[in-house]
DNA sequence: TCATAATCTGAGCACTTACTCAGATTCTCA
DNA sequence: TGAGAATCTGAGTAAGTGCTCAGATTATGA
C-alpha cells in the first residue's frame, strides 16, 4: 500500500464536479467501487480496476478523491444519508395516534429502506465497520434514538417507568440487531411484513405498563 | 499484495507445532496480530510487521501460516470457540426452573462472554465480516439459535403461540444486536446487569401468552 | 554423545499498488 | 468563434507487500 507526496502534503483540495459531464464520472466512480468492493473486496478492489471499471482513467479519479479510502468513505457517506433521509421521510408523513402504531411506522419505514437498497446496504454493513469506523451508521442509530427517547418521554403516561436511556438502547438496538441480520441472511428470506409485527409487538409489549 | 509459488501450489500443508516453544511462538503470532489489528487495521498489519512485533522473524510466521488470511482466520477460529464455549459451558450449569430464569441465564451467560473479552470480540466484530465473513459469528448465533429454539418448543404451553423460527430469530437477534452494541459503545457504559434485566424483560413480555 | 528432527532466521525477490504529471480533449460563454 | 476553464488520459514510478529459501540454532531421544 503505496504512498507518496499525496501523504506529505495532505491538504491538497481535489476539483469538485461541476459540469454534467464530471458529475456522471463521480456517480460511475461510486458504482464500479461498489461493485467491485462487492465482487472481490476492499483489498483487491485497486484504483485502476475501479477506474477502468468505471470507464474512466486513474488520472480522473484522482482528481475527485484524494485517495482511495475517501472513495470508499464517499460512498458510506452518500448511503448512509441516503437511508437516513428516506426513514426521516416516511416517518415524517405518518400521525402517531397511538404508541402501537407510532412503533410501526418508524420499524417500517427502517425495514422498508433496508431492503430498498438490499444489496449495497448489505455490503456497507460489512465493509463499513473496517473503513471508516462505526459512527456514519451510528448517525442513523442516534437519529432514531433521539426519536424514540421523545416518543417515550411524551408517552411515560401510557408506558411502565423506565430508565430514559436504558429503554431507548434496548429497543434501539434489539429492532437494528434484527433488522440486520434480516439483511445478511441467506437462508429462507423473512418476510418483511411479518417481522415488522413481531418487532412491534416486542416493543410495545416491553413498554406495557405493569399488570 | 503479491502473491507466488504460495498461489500456484495451494496444497502445502505448514507445520504443526509440536514444541513448546513452537506453541509460545504461535500465541505470540496470534498476539501479534491482535495488537495490530486493531492498532492500524488489516490493511497496514503487514506480516512483517506482525513478525516484528511477535518477535519472531517471516520466515518463522511462514511455517505455521499459509499466507496473512489465514493467520487471521485463525485468530478469528480460536475466539468464536472461546465465546462459543465460555457461553455453553455456562449455560450448562443452570437448571432452567421457568422461562424466566432460563431466558436470564442465557442472557447473563452471553453478556459476561462478551466483557470477559471485550477489546478482542470488538476488534473481530469491526474485522471478521470482511476478512471472514459472517459465518463464523453465525456458529455462535445458530448454537443459541438451537437452544432458543427448543426451549420455546419445550414450553409451548406456556407462551403464546409463535412461529417458532421466526420468533427464535426475532430473540436471538434482538439480544445479539443490543449486546454487540453495547460492546462498541463508547459513551457512558451500561451496567451489564441492568441491561440483562431489561432484555429478559422484554423476552419474556414478548412470548407471554395473551390476556 | 551425536544424529536427526524441529524450529528459527532475515536478506531479498517478484509483484502489486496507490498515485502523479504533462499534455490532449471537451465544454462554456463573451 | 475562440480563449480560457474544466475535464480527461494513461504510461510511468516509488514504495510497500507477501512470501521464499538456504542455512543457522536448538531440542529430542537412543
Amino acid at each position: 500500500m503505496p504512498r507518496r507526496a499525496n501523504n506529505a502534503n495532505p491538504g491538497i483540495q481535489r476539483r469538485k464536479p461541476l459540469q454534467r459531464r464530471a458529475r456522471l464520472t463521480v456517480d460511475s466512480i461510486f458504482e464500479a467501487t461498489a461493485q467491485l468492493l462487492t465482487e472481490v473486496g476492499y483489498a483487491h478492489a485497486s484504483t485502476n480496476r475501479i477506474a477502468a471499471r468505471a470507464g474512466v482513467s486513474v488520472g480522473t479519479l484522482y482528481q475527485y478523491f484524494q485517495d482511495k479510502e475517501s472513495i470508499v468513505r464517499g460512498l458510506c457517506e452518500l448511503h448512509v444519508a441516503t437511508v437516513r433521509d428516506s426513514v426521516a421521510a416516511q416517518i415524517a408523513r405518518v400521525d402517531e395516534t397511538t404508541l402501537e402504531a407510532g412503533t410501526r411506522a418508524i420499524i417500517e419505514a427502517l425495514l422498508r429502506a433496508q431492503s430498498e437498497h438490499r444489496a449495497v446496504n448489505r455490503l456497507l454493513q460489512e465493509q463499513i465497520p473496517v473503513l471508516i469506523g462505526f459512527e456514519h451508521i451510528e448517525q442513523i442509530h442516534e437519529m432514531i434514538s433521539a426519536l424514540v427517547r421523545e416518543g417515550l418521554r411524551r408517552r411515560a403516561e401510557e408506558i411502565r417507568s423506565v430508565d430514559l436511556e436504558l429503554a431507548t438502547f434496548t429497543i434501539v438496538h434489539a429492532v437494528f440487531g434484527v433488522s440486520a441480520a434480516a439483511l445478511r441472511r441467506t437462508k429462507p428470506p423473512l418476510d418483511d411484513a411479518a417481522l415488522c409485527d413481531e418487532l412491534t409487538l416486542m416493543v410495545v409489549r416491553y413498554l406495557a405498563p405493569h399488570h
